[in-house]
DNA sequence: GTTATGTATGAACATGTGTTCAAGTGTTTA
DNA sequence: TAAACACTTGAACACATGTTCATACATAAC
């Protein structure tokens, strides 16, 4: 019996998770969701289409944004969010596709 | 400005994020990883693999295995894990392909 | 300059999660 | 049947997370 061993080296994991963790949330996998759409939308546009509180939905915002996963970009009085690996929409089909989800 | 809307349904979100939340962690991502390289492996293997505490391992395999994640089968003395649905290693890809992990 | 609009921030709280430890349950071996 | 092995369970704790509320900041409109 060979020996087994994990192929993602252990830095990897830890930001594999930490980033992940803003995929298992049912407000951002929605944000996430809404960026495919539109390339990048207002905090008020998201705010309207998740129909959650303002100020909770800075937060998640803010967090995705911590974790590389939005970017931003000021225009007068609005502000803008964006994917930045659009990649990662890919888990959002595998979503969609899944028996077990 | 048409209105935007989420494509995936509230139910849907929900079972979503509760399910990658089990992808969310480095040791489940090594987890799934171990069990995409053999289809079954007993505890004591994933714990010579991953080398932590038998009874942290145990907690994290009965939350997948809560989850629909994993299911097992006892042998003798030995439980042997396996994926209920290797559709969820597309994740693990990602992660290994992807720019912002 | 004041007001209105759009967004961010921070404190506070409840709830959830990861981990450890000690003790428990099955199953085989002697 | 006792001991050894493989694994599970549960309590306890520290820590992280999601949410709300009140307040602050930035920009534009008046």
């Amino acid at each position: 019996m060979s020996t087994i061993k994990v192929r993602v080296d252990q830095k990897r994991l830890e930001r594999a998770a930490y980033v992940l963790k803003c995929v298992a949330h049912p407000v951002r996998i929605s944000i996430i969701d809404l960026l495919e759409q539109r390339q990048r939308l207002s905090v008020g546009e998201l705010q309207e289409a998740l129909n959650i509180e303002q100020s909770l939905l800075s937060h998640h915002l803010i967090n995705m944004r911590d974790k590389g996963v939005l970017q931003t970009q000021r225009e007068g009085k609005h502000v803008y969010y964006s994917l930045i690996d659009t990649g990662i929409v890919q888990i959002i089909r595998y979503i969609n596709s899944s028996k077990i989800i």
